[in-house]
DNA sequence: TCCGATTTTGATTGTACACTCTAATTTGAG
DNA sequence: CTCAAATTAGAGTGTACAATCAAAATCGGA
């Protein structure tokens, strides 16, 4: 199937099309329609290029979150903070991709188990790269001690990521990495 | 506008089977049709008794979060551990209802204003509560100090909700307990 | 220049859904 | 029993959407 290159182009196109309109306008306003009128393409050249419309939402959310990833050729260098900024600036930079994200993870994983199936393995890779730039910078941690600390920080980030999304006053960037500090040097109970 | 006996019976008949349906099978595939189907009720009575659909997803959830809480009458009498245990209680016995409530919270805020506004009234409300019983049960945190620090709890407990609505193997339960009680009694820095 | 492969077009299909409207029926207070 | 008000029925409206298809146009290697 050797491509010519008005396709290619078509193809750019509707991609930075989708990506404007998920980025601008979210999940719902970004219909077929909004996507061929904005690439200037009919539905019949989409649809010639794209299985459907879940393949280029999917494709669009997928390169927001790689274009932040601090080791993208997976070197293993990351340090925690690097991660955590990562973070940062994806649910501050790309918002709503990012709630996006979440509203694919939250509709879709009851009916599309295979949708349900990629963001598990997912949240999972995520986990376990913070979890080993954790141990990393704090080798001293047994990687039981550690999963458990990234369990509780990557949570706290999503819920305040959440929180940001309901308000857009709240200081999620502040109360990240205040977080992340919690996380990085372990705190000892105080004797009661 | 005196109701008759037989609307009341059908307005309860309706909200039954729309709780039924929304907690067994979700948002998207509790339809209208659906919910009519259940209730043994044509559209058109359902209109006659109901304004849209959404007010019976709304009474629905509201009601169900309601119905975990520890201090109706709101006597003020709540401790931390009560209302983490409501939320423990919500999350893990009406799972898909929380879904819902999370799936609202997401997909509508962004176009829906009057509802935003709405449920961030509600979180607002909850950050205050928690707060409240956090001071309760530890008088010499400031205000500033014990919401900081119940942002965090709730932004955690949230995080784990999600965290578990993706692996229904992930021990909500046990992650949230342990979280509250970091919360409760303060930890300090390890020196370095 | 030729010609098979690729791309484009846009009318069309199919579907799912919330919601409306009017006429018929039922209720229950007086 | 009467009758106005409440309730019910259910066919029908309107809309938004993703996806299909066959024919026309275009591409680009040989």
């Amino acid at each position: 199937m050797a491509r010519y290159q008005v396709g290619i182009r078509t193809e750019a196109r509707i991609l930075e099309a989708a990506r404007e309109l998920l980025g601008e306008f979210g999940l719902d306003a970004t219909t077929l329609k909004a996507i061929c009128d904005r690439a200037e393409v009919r539905v019949g050249s989409f649809y010639n290029l794209f299985d459907s419309k879940e393949t280029v939402v999917l494709r669009v959310v997928a390169e927001a979150i790689a274009a932040v990833d601090p080791d993208p050729a997976h070197l293993g260098t990351e340090t925690l903070n690097d991660l955590v900024e990562a973070y940062i600036a994806f649910f501050t930079n790309e918002s709503i991709v990012a709630r996006i994200y979440v509203q694919i993870a939250v509709s879709g994983a009851l009916n599309n188990g295979e949708l349900h199936h990629r963001i598990e393995r997912h949240h999972e890779q995520r986990v376990d790269r913070f979890r080993a730039a954790l141990q990393r910078g704090n080798p001293a941690l047994s990687v039981e001690n550690a999963t458990e600390r990234t369990e509780i920080l990557l949570a706290t980030l999503n819920g305040l990521a959440f929180r940001a999304a309901l308000n857009a006053d709240f200081d999620f960037a502040r109360h990240a990495r205040a977080t992340a500090i919690e996380a990085r040097s372990p705190a000892v109970r105080r004797p009661t």
